[in-house]
DNA sequence: GGTGAAAATTTCAACAA
DNA sequence: TTGTTGAAATTTTCACC
């Protein structure tokens, strides 16, 4: 199983794109019979290499009004610093992704709030009351013309 | 369905996470009847809360092995050139976000490559040929403690 | 919102290339 | 090993209560 053919990566695209589809038509698009192409999905599944599956909800209807990434400097380069803040971060509910990078900062947040209140609210009573942080910049999403992970 | 009540909250959360659980298995989790919340379900498919079903693939398996954000500036904030920048973004299959942003850059890119030197090609012969690119900031992702949209 | 039955799909064992 | 067939088990779907 180290390396995929074409049928299993189109397998993958179609997934990726549509998680839902029948077996019956992922069978038909890639052009397998509906037990080769399910038998190659479990063991895509199985195997790890599909690792599950996700609906993509509408932000706007899960009450999401304002997005931004935020760079976020730490005083120190400490373990128990980024311990701190990991687990600071882990349960902030507005956190979508927390990143660890490499740079003059330390991470970059992925925030979701409902509106700008909100998400001030966030800046200043969560971030800003981390005694790790020293340095926030936020990057507020006006737009997003590609995302591919939406 | 302005407003989701409690049972449909449980039903995006399930799908959100589960996203091809079996009808019966998500009403019974949600404490319906299968009948009930395939008309949930099929109800917030048509109105647009959930907008599809996506496989979630390893990004090893997909031969990704290097992350970075990149933040861009331009050299003017002219339409032309917004449109000239996007419009080359989109045919980059290494860009797998781009969102247009506040601040003293426009955009801020999510790039996905299979190591460092296809990246440092992507960096130099796609990013820097751009002539409306006018700086280009790179935070290598070293882990993401948190990414809920994986 | 629930029930029940028809239609469609998933799943797998046996077999073929 | 990978693909196919066919039939049983399961699930989806929907008219009706």
């Amino acid at each position: 199983m180290s390396t995929l053919d074409a049928k299993s990566e189109q397998i993958l695209r179609e997934l990726s794109r549509h998680g839902r589809i029948s077996n019956l038509e992922l069978a038909d698009r890639v052009g397998l019979s509906p037990s080769a192409s399910l038998r190659r999905v479990q063991e895509l599944e199985r195997s790890g290499v599909i690792k599950g599956y996700r609906a993509v909800l509408d932000p706007a209807a899960m009450g999401i009004g304002f997005v931004a990434y935020i760079g976020v400097g730490l005083g120190d380069h400490s373990k128990a610093s980024q311990e701190a803040f990991e687990r600071a971060i882990s349960g902030a509910p507005e956190v979508v992704e927390c990143h660890n990078i490499t740079g003059t900062i330390e991470y970059m947040l992925r925030v979701e709030c409902a509106d700008l209140p909100s998400y001030k609210r966030f800046h200043t009573d969560m971030l800003g009351a981390l005694p790790q942080v020293t340095s926030i910049t936020s990057y507020v999403v006006m737009g997003s013309p590609k995302d591919a992970r939406a």
